[in-house]
DNA sequence: ATTCACGTTTACGTCAACGTCAGTCTAACC
DNA sequence: GGTTAGACTGACGTTGACGTAAACGTGAAT
């Protein structure tokens, strides 16, 4: 009844270019993507559910796409920012969706620029925490660097050398 | 009993830098921290239960001085960067902990090092994710342009202007 | 024929991060 | 002196994002 090829749903083969470029017909299992993006398969499928992915069926089996990967991987990079599932939502439905009216793109360039604020706030702030971090690194060294040099209990812990160079 | 100054327990004049920077006696109360924040004081009190902050006391009220302000500060800051209250935690305790013996000194620079990478996987995934955010931006705009001179149904619906410049 | 090894659905559990009440206290103002 | 305005302490509710367990199906290997 199902259409499933036996075993390898995904051809081992990593990058074979096909003389005739059309759209990458590898497929994936679930728990294949799920090895490879270090998630769960729950988590796929919960996201399935939140209507992020919409992987096509052999009988009851999902089949994934190069199509369902990419949305996963938006998704997946989307988490790491930080974003809400509905967020995320909101922008991968934009990288694959016509949208041909006037109103809609309207909506959606409100959506994207509002996306974008957010972003690049997050951006002043990571910039900002980055350089405190490197700040607080270099505070660190430098005072292992004292310690390590004056008490009579020296120790060899550790490597003996970390030149403390300050940003 | 208490010894809350009446009213203005902050003082409205904003910057009036004293002869002597001594530490900034400036103190709010948990509402006035909540306005200019934006946030709920339910949830600076939380972030007071996550060990986050610990405001002095004036009777039952809480008090917080420049350092707390500071504190929450760094904590709205790491939510916005999508961090959890306990890695929050763990960044904001070594803004100003001493933290004098070697052992303690190396695995604070664990830490540091460990919360680095991932902000710095996250900034790359921030600027791609711009920069695609600016793609999409620029082919809508395109879009909106090719539609809004070609139908004979035309409005006056937007700025008439805006030269799409692809990244 | 049975046993895996995966995959599926359904349902309930959990954890973080608060929101939302309810009841209380207290300083202050009329 | 009564009331009103903030602040406080529980305690329970909620939402998002899954985890976990149960019960079942199914092709492949032994």
């Amino acid at each position: 009844m199902s259409s499933l090829p036996s075993r390898p749903l995904s051809r081992q083969s990593p990058r074979m270019k096909p003389a005739v470029p059309r759209a990458d017909a590898t497929l994936y299992t679930i728990t294949e993507l799920a090895a490879e993006f270090d998630v769960t398969p729950r988590a796929i499928r919960f996201y399935e559910d939140m209507g992020l992915i919409a992987p096509a069926r052999a009988g009851r089996n999902r089949v994934y796409a190069q199509r369902d990967r990419t949305r996963l991987k938006l998704t997946l990079r989307g988490k790491r920012l930080g974003l809400s599932l509905h967020e995320i939502k909101q922008l991968v439905d934009m990288y694959d969706s016509p949208s041909d009216t006037a109103p809609q793109l309207q909506a959606f360039l409100g959506v994207l620029a509002e996306h974008r604020r957010q972003l690049e706030r997050q951006r002043e702030d990571l910039e900002i925490t980055l350089d405190e971090i490197a700040q607080h690194e270099a505070r660190c060294r430098s005072l292992l660097a004292a310690a390590g040099a004056a008490p009579a209990a020296r120790r060899a812990s550790g490597r003996p050398r970390a030149k403390a160079k300050a940003v």
